[in-house]
Parts: structure tokens; C-alpha cells; sequence
DNA sequence: TGTTATTTGTTATATTATTACACACTGTTA
DNA sequence: TAACAGTGTGTAATAATATAACAAATAACA
């Protein structure tokens, strides 16, 4: 069997909600909005989610256990990631900046290794809140 | 009153343990091991952690929800790290490279914003998984 | 000594995520 | 076409991670 070439009904519910908020979603926020469309299990979510991430169509915030849908239309594999996240209003932006992404893909340790993926998250103060 | 000078005793033990330890520690797993020590609810290890990290003798792996010690001995206060993953043996490694530092650190985004803080995780395979 | 902030101990509970198992769907291949 | 492999689904139960709320103890210091 041919690797999944379109998403399932379950992951397309979940993808649809993600992409329309303007903010990160929590995985049991999600399962709440959900729950109308059939979707009653955390394990149905989490599967969604765990698939959608694999393939790059949305982003774990790991300090806030948070959801967002990848703004990067061409993202098709979900291995380097850059957010702002403000510490007073939660906002939380993805950052795309091609100079970042290639200082960062290019890094190499002291011993040399080079990485295959990563995830950075900036804190400080948005706008509006200084 | 001052900012608190000196560990107190429930810090210190969390400390003593996660600094002895060779990879990170999960919180219950923290828990376990100073139950003969006193520490008995998981509220008490939280909040010796919360302390630690805030003052920087320890760093979160968010990917990870495990927390180790600092190993350079001068940070007092946790704004910048970076760690490597392996993400078949789960090996840990805090990097310390002033020019990832520097860089990261006067990153600013589009609208000229810069951070105060920041968290980067590399995954990849290290030397001995590949 | 009285005041204030911080820390502690305790119980209960909230939040986040996974295990286990039976079954269904789809395409491959023997 | 029947067996199978891979993936996805539904469900219930439970594990793992983290916080709320409150009363009491402790430390700093005017």
C-alpha cells in the first residue's frame, strides 16, 4: 500500500479547526470543537494531530503543549521550526526568515554533527504588549 | 526581602539529584528518588523545579518534559539554550557554542522585534546511533 | 516584635497523552 | 479471490504531567 496521499476525514475535521483559529489550539480544545463532528476520543485528536505533524501541515508549540497550522504553503515535512511567543499575551508567531533557517540547518556542533531537524522558540514582549 | 540568596532544602535535594544524574529527569521520576528524602507530593518537586529553572541551574527539554543541570557553571539565568537530541538513544547534550549564542541572541524578526529568551532543540542521530 | 514575603505540606483535581484491543478499509500478491 | 499487510477507526481505560486551593511554618527585616 502506497504511502496516504490525502487526508483522512478525521484528519482533514481536525486540520480544518487548526487552520481556522488564529492561535495555537490545546489538543482537549480541540477535541471539544470536535466533538459535533464526530470526533469523541482524545486518541482520535491525538492521531490526527500526531499524522498532521508528521507531514508538516501543523506545529507542536512544545512550551505551551500547542497546535498551530503551518503558514508555509510549500511545508510539506515539518523539520525546521522557528516561533515567537509573547510572555504576556500568548501570542505566538512562526517566524520565516531564510537567513535563520539556513544558519540553523547548516549548524554543526563541536564534534561535527550536523542535525536533521530542529525546533527554536523565542520569548520576549510582542507590540502591543511593551 | 531580598531575592532569595541560598537553595532551600527541597531545592537543593532536587538539585543534588539532577545534577548527579547523567541524562535528563522526568519529574515523577525526580519524585521517586527523594521520597525517602521527604519530598512526598509532586507539588513539591514542581515547585523546586520551577525555582531551579527559573534561576537557571537546571533547563527544561520541552520535547521532552525532562528537565538537567546546567553544565556551564557561569549561567545564572536561563535565556539562551540549545541542546542536541538523539532521537534513537533519547541522548541529550547541551550545546555551547558562542557563535549559535550570539547569533540567536541579536536575531531579531521582520518588524526589527528582539527577544529576551530563547529555547533551540536539534534532533538528529548521535555518533553512536548512526 | 510585628509585618510581609516566601516556602512548605497536604489533598484534591486538572490537563495532557498513551495502552490495549477489536474491527474496518484499501491495495498487493500468491 | 483469498490471504496478507499496512493503515486508520472507535472505544474504554489508564498513565503521565502539572496545577489549584488552603492552612501552617519559616525567613528577612523595619
Amino acid at each position: 500500500m502506497q504511502k496516504q496521499q490525502y487526508l483522512t476525514k478525521n484528519q482533514q475535521i481536525v486540520l480544518d479547526l487548526v487552520e481556522k483559529s488564529t492561535q495555537p489550539l490545546k489538543a482537549y480544545s480541540i477535541l471539544f470543537n470536535v466533538q459535533k463532528k464526530g470526533l469523541k476520543a482524545p486518541l482520535q485528536v491525538y492521531r490526527a494531530l500526531d499524522k498532521l505533524v508528521e507531514i508538516g501541515k501543523i506545529h507542536k508549540i512544545e512550551s505551551r503543549n500547542a497546535f498551530v497550522a503551518c503558514k508555509n504553503s510549500s511545508c510539506q515535512v515539518s523539520k525546521a521550526t522557528a516561533f515567537s511567543i509573547c510572555e504576556v499575551c500568548e501570542k505566538i508567531t512562526e517566524i520565516s526568515s531564510s537567513s535563520l533557517s539556513k544558519y540553523l540547518t547548516d549548524f554543526k556542533d563541536k564534534d561535527g554533527m550536523k542535525y536533521s531537524k530542529y525546533n527554536l522558540e523565542f520569548f520576549g514582549l510582542c507590540k502591543k504588549c511593551r
